[in-house]
DNA sequence: GGCGGAAACA
DNA sequence: TGTTTCCGCC
C-alpha cells in the first residue's frame, strides 16, 4: 500500500541497473558498457568512436569490436552479426538505437540513460572531444567506470587493443585479477589500463574521471563527487563495508552498510541549498551541446518560463523542471518538519540513491536524512518493427492506462513538506501517473521512428529544450508558446490561484520560479490581477485540448500489446516498490530515463497528480 | 547491412 | 536477464 502522504513519484530502473554485475567493471559486463569504455578509450578510436551526432558512435571496425568484444565475454566466436544483435536488442530497452542510413552506426540514448551508476563523472575539462561524444552533460565530463576492486583497478586492458598486441594479451592475466576464459571469470576491463594509471595517481577522486568527452563549454553543473570537491556537498562517506565485487566506492548495495551515500547520478545531483537545484542530465546537456542546437540564455530563459507557466499554470508536476537546469523550485519557508525518521521508513530499505547530495550542508539537521528517494525506470521498449505496423491500427484505446512510468520527484524538500503536512485531500494516484511521462516517452520514439525516420535527431529524447519546446514536434512537451493560454510573456506569472481541484483540496500555488528570477514572480495570484482566468476554465480548456491530442496521438499511442503488458506489469511492480518503501535499494543505478516534460497529451493526469503534489505542497501557503 | 523472432545458454 | 547463436527476410 502506498502511503497516499507519499507522493513522491519514483523512478525504478529495470532490474539490470540494479545488479551490481550489470555494472561495468563487473565479470558480468554488458555490451553497452563495453561499448562505452571502448569509446571512451583513444585507442580504440580507430575501432569505434564517437562520431556525429551527440551519443552517436560508429563502429569502424565491426570485426575488430566484435573480436574485443568477444574476448571480453570469452565467447571467440563472437562476429559482428551477433554482436549487432545484441546491440539491436538494446533497441527496445532504449538504451539505443541505430543510426539509420549510417552504417554501423548507432546512437546512445544518453538522455534517458543517465548512468547514473557511474557518477563519477567528472567535470573537469576533457579535451577535444567529438561533439558525439556526450555521454554525459557537462563540460568537460570524464568519467570512467570505477573499478570494482583493486585488482580491477590494477588490471588493465592495454592488451586488448591492438590486433597485434591483442593476441599477444590474449592470455594476459591481468594483475592478480583473472582473465582466462578458462574459468569464466574473466574479470577485467580489458580496457581499464590507461585510465586507470592517470586516474589512480590522482587519488579517489580522480579515479573517476575520463570516460566521456568533454563537450559543454560552460561550467558544469555537474559535480557529483569526482573531481573538485564540492564543499556544500558532502564527500562521499568512506567505504564502509567494501565490497569485493561491487564497482563502487560505497556499497550500493543494501546491507552492505553505508548505504545512504550513494552516488547520485549527475542527473540527480542536488544541490545543498534549501531549494531543488536541478542539475542538467545528458538529456539536458544535449540540447546545449549538440551542434544542431544553439541556444542562447535568453531563449532558454524563456523556454524555462514557458515551461514554469505551464507547470504553474496547470498544475503540472514540479518535477517537470527537473529536466531543466538551474532550476529552482523554492520550498515555501516552513518549519522543518520533523519527520526525517518517518519519510525514511516510508521507504523502507535504505534509499539506493540516498540523498547524500540533497543534504544541506547549512541546512544542518533537516538535510539530513532526507528522504528523497528517486528510482528510475526505462522506459517502456519502443514499438517493434512488427507491432509498429500491426499495431498502428489497434489501438490506443487505453492510452490512458499507460504503463510505463517514469517521474521523479526531486525535490526532498517537498517530500518533507509533504510529509509534514496534514492528510492531502486529494488523492495521489502515483502509478498511473507516472506512466504518462514514460508514455511521452514512447510517443517521441514513435514519432520520430514513424514520422521522421530519422535517427540522428533527437530521437525522442528529451535532448534540447529547443527540440521539446520550441520546435513544433509533437511531441513537445508542454504547450508552448503557440498556446495563447500559455503564452509566458502574457500569463507566466499573471495566473489567478484557484485550483478548485482534489475535493476541495485548498490549492495553493507552488513557488515556483527560475532560479535567474527569484521568487516574486511565483506569487500566486498577480499583483495586477490580470488576465485572471480561472483555474478551472484553464483547466477545461486543457482538458479539450488534450482530449484532441490524445486523439491526434492515438496512433502514436498504440504501443503493441508486449510493450504495453511490460509496462503495466512493471507499473504494478513498481506500485508495490514504491509501496514498501523501494525495494531495491541497491542504489546501482545504471541509467536513467528522463521523461521529457509532460506533454498536453498527458496534462491530465499529470494534472491530476501535479495538483495533489502542489496542493500538499502549498497548501501552507 | 540491418532487423527481429526463436531458442539456447549461463 | 542479457546475451549468444541461428536464421529468414527486407
Amino acid at each position: 500500500y502506498k502511503n497516499p502522504y507519499d507522493t513522491t513519484v519514483w523512478f525504478a530502473f529495470p532490474e539490470w541497473a540494479y545488479k551490481p554485475e550489470s555494472s561495468p567493471g563487473s565479470r558480468q559486463i554488458q555490451l553497452w558498457h563495453f561499448i562505452l569504455e571502448l569509446l571512451r578509450k583513444e585507442e580504440y578510436h580507430d575501432v569505434i568512436a564517437w562520431q556525429g551526432d551527440y551519443g552517436e558512435f560508429v563502429i569502424k571496425d565491426p570485426d575488430e569490436v566484435a573480436r574485443l568484444w568477444g574476448a571480453r565475454k570469452c565467447k571467440p566466436q563472437m562476429n559482428y552479426d551477433k554482436l549487432s544483435r545484441a546491440l539491436r536488442y538494446y533497441y527496445n530497452k532504449r538504451i539505443l538505437h541505430k543510426t539509420k542510413g549510417k552504417r554501423f552506426t548507432y546512437k546512445f540514448n544518453f538522455n534517458k540513460l543517465v548512468l547514473v551508476n557511474y557518477p563519477f563523472i567528472d567535470m573537469g575539462s576533457g579535451r577535444g572531444v567529438p561533439q558525439s561524444a556526450p555521454p554525459v552533460p557537462s563540460g568537460g565530463t570524464h568519467f570512467r567506470f570505477p573499478p570494482s576492486t583493486p585488482s580491477e583497478v590494477l588490471s588493465s586492458t592495454e592488451e586488448l587493443r591492438s590486433p597485434g598486441m591483442f593476441s599477444s594479451v590474449g592470455r594476459r592475466m591481468a594483475r592478480g585479477s583473472v582473465s582466462d576464459c578458462s574459468d569464466g571469470t574473466s574479470t577485467n576491463s580489458e580496457l581499464e589500463e590507461a585510465v586507470g594509471a592517470e586516474d589512480r595517481v590522482g587519488g579517489p577522486e580522480r579515479a573517476f574521471r575520463s570516460l566521456l568527452p568533454p563537450r559543454m563549454p560552460h561550467e558544469s553543473l555537474f559535480r557529483v563527487y569526482g573531481g573538485a570537491p564540492n564543499p556544500g556537498l558532502p564527500r562521499p562517506a568512506p567505504r564502509v563495508h567494501p565490497e569485493p565485487l561491487s564497482p563502487f566506492p560505497i556499497s550500493p548495495l543494501p546491507g552492505s552498510g553505508g548505504l545512504l551515500a550513494p552516488t547520485l547520478s549527475p542527473a540527480l545531483s542536488m544541490t545543498p541549498t534549501p531549494h531543488l537545484s536541478y542539475t542538467p542530465s545528458p538529456s539536458m546537456s544535449s540540447p546545449m551541446l549538440g551542434s544542431h542546437f544553439s541556444f542562447n540564455p535568453e531563449d532558454m530563459k524563456h523556454y524555462l518560463q514557458a515551461h514554469t507557466q505551464s507547470v504553474y499554470n496547470y498544475h503540472l508536476s514540479p518535477r517537470a523542471f527537473l529536466h531543466y537546469p538551474n532550476i529552482v523550485i523554492p520550498q515555501p519557508h516552513r518549519p522543518t518538519p520533523e519527520k526525517p525518521a518517518t519519510a525514511h521508513h516510508l521507504h523502507g530499505p535504505p534509499m539506493p540513491l540516498s540523498h547524500s547530495l540533497s543534504q544541506q550542508p547549512g541546512g544542518g539537521e533537516e538535510g539530513h536524512q532526507h528522504p528523497s528517494p528517486f528510482k528510475f525506470k526505462l522506459q517502456p521498449p519502443p514499438l517493434g518493427r512488427k507491432q509498429r505496423e500491426a499495431g498502428s491500427s489497434m489501438a490506443a484505446s487505453s492510452s490512458s492506462s499507460s504503463s510505463q512510468s517514469s517521474s521523479f520527484t526531486g525535490s526532498s524538500q517537498m517530500t518533507n513538506s509533504l510529509l509534514s503536512r496534514g492528510p492531502p485531500n486529494i488523492k495521489v494516484e502515483p502509478i498511473s501517473d507516472i506512466e504518462s511521462e514514460e508514455d511521452v516517452e514512447v510517443t517521441d520514439i514513435s514519432e520520430e521512428d514513424e514520422k521522421n525516420h530519422n535517427d540522428e535527431d533527437n530521437e525522442g529524447d528529451i535532448f534540447t529544450p529547443t527540440a521539446n519546446g520550441n520546435s513544433s514536434s509533437p511531441s513537445a512537451p508542454l504547450p508552448q508558446n503557440n498556446n495563447p493560454d500559455d503564452d509566458p510573456d502574457d500569463e507566466v506569472f499573471k495566473t489567478p490561484a484557484t485550483p478548485p481541484i482534489g475535493g476541495g483540496g485548498g490549492l495553493a500555488f507552488p513557488l515556483i520560479s527560475l532560479k535567474s528570477e527569484p521568487g516574486s514572480q511565483a506569487a500566486p495570484i498577480s499583483p495586477g490581477g490580470t488576465r485572471c482566468i480561472p483555474l478551472k476554465l484553464r483547466f477545461k480548456r486543457r482538458w479539450s485540448k488534450d482530449q484532441k491530442m490524445e486523439a491526434d496521438g492515438e496512433r502514436d499511442e498504440a504501443e503493441d500489446k508486449k510493450v504495453r503488458a511490460e509496462g503495466e506489469e512493471e507499473a504494478e511492480r513498481r506500485g508495490s516498490e514504491v509501496e514498501n518503501g523501494g525495494g531495491r535499494g541497491e542504489g546501482v543505478i545504471l541509467g536513467l530515463m528522463l521523461p521529457p516534460p509532460p506533454t498536453q497529451r498527458r496534462a491530465s493526469s499529470e494534472l491530476q497528480r501535479a495538483t495533489a503534489q502542489l496542493s500538499l505542497e502549498n497548501s501552507g501557503c
